[in-house]
This record gives structure tokens, C-alpha cells and sequence, in this order.
DNA sequence: AGTTAACTCATTTTT
DNA sequence: TGAGTTAACT
């Protein structure tokens, strides 16, 4: 076989009998075996349609479905990639539940709405109006529905007022949400699991649609997840988990390693298959990275090592400040973008650089020392497309017309532009569609209404009803690219779009981006219409065109459009969490500061060592409960572990070279406070594998190049002058 | 309805 | 320190 795996490869990909759990260290290869196995499944004979791959991100699906198309192309099955079902947890629920959720009450043109759709649906169930409170409901109510918990046994466990008030607002969301035939990103993963839990025969159609589940970065499951996904493959059992313990960074999202832990257990028969030989980083690199880690507890042994052939050692930078510190990144990627390199012959663009830090405020220093160094950069994350206001507007407007009963739709619809409906009339429609228990849509051609407003107002608003209607009656006739783009365009006049993106922005610029954003969302609307693109999140599995209205179903989905122009070529600069899965040629780890990296809030970073012993704590609020303390204790373990997972995770996202720095003095708040290195650097072992560096040596070595440029240019000139 | 003035609060974030 | 949001004006 010349599929160029190695034997722990091929023994993942050969397994499809039962279930099995491929411990994927980092750089081990797993989107190969993800891949490889699907085709493997097809050769076997298992219908290509009848395999599901699950990811956590759009871009890790379209990811994982390009690769699987090459290795079918390469064996002339290229045109069963389409049929594959590759798409992330959400997406699947979604489908689950346009096709089934009928016995949950659901349309079939049910409504997702997005965390600003559902905080300021919080903030008005809560009657106060607090966006931090409204923010904090959410947060635990996402936390408790991904722990499988509803309003009701929330309420029963709740164990303290605060919980109760929580649990009750739940109950509230969860009225309006269906009032609204809306759901929230959780409901994508929970009611699918209702649906599978408590109605066996939609439970055996999905068991049977499915002859193998493959799912990507398990580790990262919740609990609700873990059960979706063990109904899903039924007593059969046949599926493939990738994860790795190491690199489980989103436990405050509700991600468990008990879905790791408990696997064995709930599956007698699993084989586990460990991938150890790391094809990414020199030996150096991986050595700092396995010290690190190993300070964890192992749930299942795994000892990364690589054959790469020795590179430089990992560098540690001990800096001044911030600013100190962004000028060493600066120096770093300078000399090795103009060295002649004793190590690989990599060419040293702008791309092969990344720069990695714990929390976004963070990059702030960077941009400001790249900018005037000019050095090309993007911030990885940032603000996702679809969360733009001139998106989200339109985004309204449609997803009101694919359900008319999406009241928040409703709300930012109506007033953008401006039509003479304010927050009065708008309250007053509220307060008389809740009495009737209508949507507010409906509401609006309800012949009582009148009694209750103005002639003026109720004339503002049948007239946007009235325009609703037949442009939903328009949306309806769209067919493919063509039509969707001249109607998209047409409304966009109608309601005047880019003069109020004209008269709303600060300056002329910011609105002719806004626009251009728009134009770029007309675009990519359409050609989702016209069929020739087909990644709706992988929902659809055969391309066809679609109209307007089935398209906008799967918009709320999906965060960002393809990569913009101009943004290739140039340094990143991202968040360790935003890193993972990405990889580099020169990482520069930053701000490997105690307090920092590990994360901790405290109001002093450095305090005296008073308390004897306990090494762990991060926080140190006072608490005298016995009780309390030691739970606290336990959870500042699991988070320090965390966080060290999260250096590991940064670690092994380089290639050939590794810097990591710290700073001496840290922002706490207002006031700067010294700081000491991160304990992370400690246990990377320096002395064997690092060379620390000498930050006078390097200012010298660095004066002394710009004298010999000087001096050569000098010459030259001088030269050419003679 | 829109604009300024005060006020607050600072992890990680995809779907 | 500075952004971002809310409350209070106009």
C-alpha cells in the first residue's frame, strides 16, 4: 500500500468493525487518518452518504471535505465527496431538526438565533435593563443547557436565589423561544438529542442513516454530545473518535474530558490506537513540549517523538514590558527573515511567523510594534463577518421573511432605516401580540390592533407588512444566482440600504466599506442560490439551486466568509486558543508570564508566599468554608491543567523554531506590578533544550548589523558616486 | 431620535 | 489606560 502512512496510521484507518479511539498527538497526522478512513469505509463498501465526519468549525469541515475529495480523486471516486456528510455538530442538528422536529413542534423554517439575538431576548425577559446580567444568564443557561439541564430541573436543583432567578428567566427563553419557533445554538445539539431520546422511531432513522461516525477533536465534546452521538451510532457502535486529553482548551465552554474518560467504559470492545510519532516539530521543540505536558496526569499514556532531524534550541526572552517585549518579536522575526539561515531552507515569508498569546488585549503591544516596523499582519478571530450590524441587518430582514413568526428578526428589521416606528409603537405592538399570543408579524394584521395605536403609526406599520408580504411573495419566486442577485439588489434600493449606511457611518470611508461588505454578502448569497457552491454549513449534500429562503436557513451557522484579499503573506498574530490545529514554521510564544499564562485573576500577581504549600491556588479569594476551599481547590487543578494544556497547545504549533517570552512588569488594571516568569518555562526544561537569551547581547549584535549596513551603503554610495 | 457625558470593567469563543 | 456601553440630555 502506498498511502504513506505509518503503521499506527494504518491501523486506525483499517479498523472499521467497531468503535475505536485514536488518541491523535499533535501533529500526528489525524485529518490524514479522518480522511484516509473515509475512503477506506467506501472501499469497504459503505455508501458514501451513510458516513458522517464531525468537526467543531465550518473550516475544519470544508477542510476535512477537501482532502477526502483529493484522496477519492486520486482513486477515481472523486465525485462521491459531495455525497459525504462532513459538517460540524451544529449542522448536523440542524438537519436533524429540519427534518424531524416536527414532533418537538417545530417548523421546518425554524429560526437560530445568534448570542446578540438571545442576550437582548434575556435582557427583556429579565424586565431589567442590564447587559451584564442579561450576558451572565446566558453564559449559565448555555453552561446548563449543554449540561442536558431545561428550565424546569434547573429550577428543582437550583441551590441558591441566584440560580432560581437564573432558572426562571430560562423558563421564560424557553416559552419565547418556541413562541418565536427560534432556537439557540445549544437547542442545535439538545433538542436533536431529545429527538433521538424520546422518539425511538425518528431515533432508529438516524441510526440507520448512518453506517459509520467519524468525529474530529473529541476531546472538545460536552455532554450533551456525548449523548447525541452515542444514540446516534446506536448499539452497533460504529464510529471513530479523534482526540487528544492534551489539548482539551475549552473546558470553560463545557468540553469534558469525561467523554474521553468514560469511553472505555461505555464501549468494552473500543480500540484504542495511540498516534505518537509527531511529523511537525524538531526534536528540540517537541522535547520542551512533552516536559510541559507531563507534568499533567495522563488519562492514557502517549509520548510524542519525532524524526525530524535537530533544529535550533527553544528560546526563552526575558523582557522589560510590553513594549520591550514586542520590539525583541520584532528584532526575532527581522534577523531570521534576513539570516541566511543555519536552519531549513525554509524561506522566511511574512506567513511563516505567528505570535501567540493567552488573551487578545494582549496583541495590542504587537500591532503597535509591527505597524511601525512595517511588517504585514492580521489578527486571527476578530470580529466575525456575519456579526457586522450592516450583516446582521440584512440577515433580519431575511430570516423574517423565511419565518414570520422570528420576532427578534422582527424588531431589527422594522427600524432599519428608520420608518417612523419607534420604541413606543413598538411596545404597544409587543405588549398586544403577547396578550393574543401572536408573533408580532402576525400581529400587525390583526384588526383590534387599530383600537391601540395611532392612525399614524398603525399606517407605518401595515405599510411594512404589506411591503413584507409581497417581498417575501418575491423571495419565493427566486431561481438560482441570476434572479437571487437582481432581487437581493432590488429590496436593497427599496429600502434605501446604502443611503442609511451613508448617513449612519462616522466617516465617508467606514460607510463605503460597510457597503462593500453588503455587495460582498449579495454575492455570496447568490452563488449559494445558484448551487455551484455547496457549503452551507455541509448540510446539502447534492447541489442544486436553491431559493433565497432555503438559503438564508443556514446562514446564522457559518461565522466567516472566505479569507479576505491581501491577507496573505503577513505575520499572524492570534490568541493560543484560535491556534489550535494551525501550525508555523517560527511561533512566538508571548506573555509566558505567571498570572498570565497561567490565567489568573488575581488583584496582585506576585504575593507573598504566605500560604505555605499550596502552590496551586490562582485565586485567592477569601473563603473560610472548609468546604468551599476545597472544591475551590480542586477546581483551581483542573484549571491550572487547563492552562498548561493550553502551553502545550501553543508549543506544538511550531515547526522549526520556538521563542517564548515574558515580561518583568505586568499590567494589573490600572497600575504596572513586577511579574515573574510563567512556571510553564520551568518545567520546558531550559536547561538541557533552551538557550535563554541575552537581550544586550542581541541589542548589540543588532547595532552592530545596522553599523555594517550603514557602513556598506555608505560605501556603495560612495562607489557609485566614483 | 440622536448625541454627548459619565461610568464600568477588563480570559479564552465557536456554533 | 481605553473602549464600550448606558443614562441623561437636547
Amino acid at each position: 500500500m502506498s498511502d504513506g502512512l505509518n503503521v499506527a496510521q494504518r491501523e486506525a484507518v483499517n479498523f472499521l468493525s467497531g468503535p475505536s479511539l485514536v488518541l491523535a498527538g499533535a501533529g500526528s497526522g489525524k485529518t490524514r487518518v479522518i480522511t484516509h478512513k473515509i475512503s477506506r469505509l467506501i472501499e469497504a463498501g459503505l455508501e458514501p452518504k451513510r458516513i458522517a465526519a464531525i468537526t467543531f468549525t465550518n473550516k475544519a469541515a470544508a477542510e476535512m471535505r477537501e482532502r477526502a475529495k483529493a484522496i477519492l480523486q486520486a482513486k477515481s471516486l472523486g465525485k462521491l465527496a459531495k455525497e459525504l456528510t462532513i459538517c460540524t455538530f451544529h449542522a448536523l442538528g440542524v438537519r436533524m431538526l429540519r427534518q424531524d422536529g416536527a414532533v418537538l413542534g417545530l417548523k421546518p423554517n425554524f429560526s437560530i438565533l445568534d448570542s446578540s439575538d438571545v442576550e437582548s431576548m434575556l435582557k427583556d425577559a429579565g424586565g431589567t435593563v442590564d447587559a451584564a446580567t442579561a450576558r451572565g444568564w446566558q453564559w449559565t443557561i448555555s453552561g446548563w443547557k449543554s449540561a442536558g439541564l431545561t428550565g424546569d430541573t434547573a429550577l428543582a436543583q437550583a441551590k441558591n436565589e441566584d440560580e432560581r432567578v437564573t432558572a426562571i428567566i430560562m423558563q421564560k427563553y424557553e416559552e419565547r423561544l418556541s413562541a418565536y419557533q427560534s432556537v439557540d445554538f445549544d437547542d442545535l445539539i439538545g433538542l436533536p438529542l431529545k429527538l433521538l431520546r424520546d422518539f425511538p422511531e425518528v431515533c432508529t432513522k438516524w441510526q440507520a442513516a448512518f453506517g459509520h461516525v467519524l468525529v474530529d477533536e473529541y476531546q472538545d465534546t460536552n455532554a450533551t454530545q456525548y449523548e447525541m452521538l452515542k444514540l446516534l451510532v446506536g448499539a452497533r457502535a460504529r464510529f471513530t473518535a479523534v482526540g487528544d486529553d492534551d489539548q482539551s482548551i475549552y473546558g470553560w465552554r463545557g468540553a469534558t474530558l469525561d467523554n474521553l474518560r468514560r469511553l472505555p467504559t461505555d464501549y468494552p470492545n473500543l480500540k484504542i490506537i495511540p498516534l505518537e510519532q509527531n511529523y511537525r516539530s524538531t526534536p528540540q521543540i517537541l522535547q520542551a513540549a512533552n516536559n510541559v505536558i507531563s507534568n499533567n496526569p495522563k488519562l492514557f499514556p502517549k509520548k510524542l517523538w519525532s524524526d525530524i532531524k535537530a533544529g535550533e534550541p527553544v528560546r526563552v526572552v526575558d523582557a522589560d514590558s510590553e513594549e520591550h517585549e514586542a520590539e525583541r518579536v520584532v528584532a526575532r522575526i527581522q534577523s531570521l527573515r534576513a539570516s541566511e539561515s543555519s536552519i531549513a531552507a525554509q524561506p522566511k515569508e511574512y506567513e511563516d511567523f505567528a505570535v501567540l498569546y493567552r488573551a487578545n488585549h494582549l496583541a495590542k503591544a504587537f500591532e503597535k510594534a509591527m505597524r511601525k516596523a512595517a511588517i504585514p499582519y492580521k489578527v486571527s478571530g476578530g470580529q466575525s463577518f456575519f456579526d457586522r450590524a450592516e450583516i446582521k441587518d440584512l440577515c433580519s430582514w431575511l430570516r423574517l421573511l423565511s419565518n414570520n413568526d422570528d420576532d427578534p428578526a422582527f424588531i431589527r428589521a422594522v427600524s432599519t432605516p428608520k420608518r417612523g416606528i419607534g420604541h413606543a409603537t413598538l411596545g404597544t405592538l409587543g405588549n398586544f401580540a403577547s396578550s393574543y399570543k401572536l408573533s408580532l408579524f402576525e400581529a400587525l394584521f390583526t384588526s383590534s390592533l387599530s383600537g391601540a395605536l395611532s392612525s399614524k403609526a398603525l399606517g407605518a406599520l401595515h405599510e411594512f407588512g404589506r411591503y413584507l408580504n409581497d417581498l417575501e411573495f418575491r423571495a419565493r419566486q427566486t431561481n438560482g444566482a441570476e434572479d437571487a442577485k437582481a432581487f437581493l439588489m432590488e429590496w436593497l434600493k427599496d429600502i434605501g440600504y446604502e443611503k442609511h449606511l451613508m448617513e449612519g457611518a462616522e466617516t465617508e470611508k467606514l460607510s463605503a466599506a460597510r457597503w462593500a461588505n453588503v455587495l460582498d454578502f449579495v454575492d455570496w448569497m447568490s452563488k449559494r442560490c445558484g448551487g455551484e457552491i455547496d457549503d452551507t454549513a455541509g448540510v446539502t449534500l447534492v447541489s442544486e439551486s436553491k431559493t433565497l429562503l432555503e438559503v438564508i436557513q443556514n446562514v446564522s451557522l457559518l461565522s466567516t466568509l472566505s479569507e479576505r484579499e491581501g491577507e496573505q503573506n503577513v505575520v499572524t498574530l492570534s490568541t493560543l486558543h484560535a491556534a489550535k490545529g494551525l501550525e508555523w514554521p517560527h511561533v512566538m510564544l508571548v506573555g509566558v508570564t505567571e498570572g498570565s499564562l497561567p490565567f489568573s485573576r488575581n488583584k496582585k500577581p506576585k504575593p507573598s508566599n504566605k500560604t505555605k504549600g499550596s502552590k496551586v491556588a490562582l485565586d485567592d479569594d477569601e473563603e473560610d468554608d472548609t468546604d468551599v476551599l476545597e472544591s475551590k481547590a480542586e477546581d483551581d487543578i483542573t484549571r491550572l491543567q487547563e492552562e498548561r494544556r493550553l502551553m502545550y497547545v501553543g508549543i506544538t504549533r511550531a515547526r522549526n523554531t520556538l521563542m517564548v517570552s515574558w515580561t518583568k512588569k505586568k499590567k494589573a488594571g490600572r497600575d504596572m506590578v513586577s511579574a515573574s516568569p510563567s512556571r510553564f518555562i520551568a518545567e520546558m526544561a531550559l536547561d538541557v533544550q533552551t538557550i535563554r537569551e541575552d537581550p544586550m547581547a542581541k541589542l548589540k549584535a543588532l547595532r552592530a548589523e545596522f553599523a555594517a549596513k550603514a557602513t556598506a551603503h555608505a560605501l556603495n554610495t560612495a562607489a557609485t558616486a566614483a
